[in-house]
DNA sequence: AGTAAACATGTTTGCGCAAACATATTCCTC
DNA sequence: GAGGAATATGTTTGCGCAAACATGTTTACT
């Protein structure tokens, strides 16, 4: 920057002026500066820049895998909300695990973000404790059902898992099914499968099966398990599963062998991925607003950082779609 | 820093060299710095490290978009290596712009990262000038057909759409049909299809039609598109997608409408994703190490920075999956 | 014309850390 | 038991920038 300002013929402090252009410059300043700047290839630090008290327009973000889709969709509304603004961020990948979700944590914390984008509300204490004694903005999303450490944006599992099965039993199925995976990592999975089986059992309904695999979700784990589930004793009516990539899974088994749905079988998944309107029977699922979510939390935490935001808890509500396979 | 120095009655450069384990700490003072330092719960200023001259430890990551799987594996590939090293990824979507890539890559320079993992080798003259310039290490990655700024990981697109066609031609095909989608954003696309048709003419057999959504890649379109072109009077015996997306829309069209694949129309795709498997049939596809590049250019741009390396360029060869649609 | 505001620039200082360069203090070797 | 190496700690300094606080210079309004 000095030798910006030697070449521009003005101080050190003035370049700093135009390049975040903040006070008073004047016009013909304004110019010398940024021709001299581009003539040396000035590339302004902002290391520097933070440490001498400037916020440092990071934010972190860790989200508990990109393998699913949903992840990958609510990071892309994060960038894409950063896209407008100069705020970058920082990424990490916690594999669902508390203890390397707690060490990201920290690690980024050393870069001292204005905010914090973590997924879901269960973390650990270290975490929790650490995060409400530092001052950064930190927003949990993706789940409300929960107290967050500080502001959540998400929709409740409990009611997506309440409506999905009001939803079947009121198209009178009575044996119903469940299919999922990891259910010690997808802790938010396991939220709608009890309340969904809560209002299957107060409905005087059964579950005949749950069914989990120890694989991560896929289409693939989701063919498996339904050709074992059909292969039960006792067969359901309906299948409700954990998402849509294993629903989609279960609707390619019952393609390929010619399996009757929603008439010898009923498939229900979550979260209305894309994809799903390109198969051949629209899936029964509950649309979550994922990329929505994404922005909005980027959007909340990049906001100025010397105002005082009062945490929020947003409910952006899972909006349950009827397809043709229930 | 200097607050834990006093706690622990020793010099601030000693804290330092206990947060660092760098030069000689003795067993005694390492534990009194790291009890001191969890006491007063310090958090270590990577601001100010970078600053004093290590190292950030910070990689700058552009990809074109989140939307498509593939890009989303080669981050997972990315943060995968990462999470093993102390490395932390800034991320940017460039959304298929040269103009928004070269202001992201501008952006994250000033963080000083110690390297930069870009997407192809197609780039703004300013963004390659700038970096040519810089000391940065920078890999390109996903394309090996052309001249990279530094090092490439990727595969040949050119070779792949000739290992197709081969393929094609060797089963006896003889009418060929691409389907494909914003030609002008997604430029290795194009670099198989060009290879892709010249082989075609060259073995004499003809490409009948060529179709080209604006909308970005996605099954549905896939499907769409096999609709339009299953219903044009020159009739195709096989279709190549531009990526497995579009294959596997078309497949749901054929299952949808009980066309019989490959009897009536054979169908090929690209990049060999998971989901493939789970499908009613296997679609013949090349699959492509997106995880395994992200992993590579990850540990390859995150070495020391101090010891030279020369540019490489490493093809991670694709991998012809021959399927039941061709 | 006089004065307060708005405008335009400059100087000093410190953010928190790690290189670079001291000193001590042990340890080993001949 | 002398002397060099290995070990252990401390002091000074500067990275590049932006707050904080000057100090001028216009403009605007009475």
């Amino acid at each position: 920057m000095t030798d910006v300002a030697k070449l521009a013929n003005v101080s050190q402090m003035t370049v700093s002026r135009v390049m975040r252009n903040s006070g008073y410059v004047s016009e013909s300043v304004i110019n010398r500066v940024v021709s001299a700047a581009t003539e040396i290839g000035y590339v302004n630090n902002r290391l520097a820049g933070g440490l001498a008290g400037a916020d440092s327009s990071l934010v972190g973000v860790v989200l508990p895998t990109l393998q699913n889709r949903v992840f990958s969709e609510v990071l892309s509304g994060v960038t894409t909300a950063f896209s407008e603004s100069n705020v970058q961020p920082v990424f990490g990948v916690s594999e669902y695990s508390q203890r390397v979700e707690t060490q990201l944590v920290l690690d980024l914390l050393a870069w001292r973000p204005k905010g914090l984008i973590l997924s879901g509300l269960e973390h650990s204490k270290e975490l929790r404790d650490t995060l409400l004694a530092s001052s950064v903005r930190v927003v949990e999303v993706m789940d409300i059902d929960g107290r967050p450490i500080e502001s959540s944006f998400g929709f409740s599992h409990r009611k997506a898992g309440w409506e999905m099965a009001q939803h079947l039993l009121g198209k009178g199925y009575k044996r119903f099914a469940y299919v999922g995976c990891q259910p010690n990592r997808d802790l938010r999975a396991v939220k709608r499968y009890k309340s969904f089986c809560n209002t299957v059992h107060r409905a005087g309904a059964q579950m005949v099966v749950t069914k989990y695999s120890d694989e991560p979700s896929s289409m693939l784990i989701g063919r498996q398990c339904t050709e074992a589930i059909l292969r039960e004793k006792h067969k359901p009516d309906v299948i409700y599963y954990a998402n849509d990539d294993l629903a989609a899974g279960g609707l390619m088994h019952c393609l390929a062998h010619q399996i009757q749905v929603p008439k010898q079988i009923a498939l229900a998944g979550f979260n209305g991925l894309g994809f799903l309107e390109s198969l051949p029977m629209q899936i029964t699922t509950s649309r979550t607003p994922r990329f929505e979510i994404g922005t909005a939390a980027a959007e909340f935490v990049s906001g100025d950082p010397k105002e005082l935001v009062e945490p929020v808890k947003v409910d952006f509500a899972v909006d349950l779609v009827a397809g043709d396979t229930t």
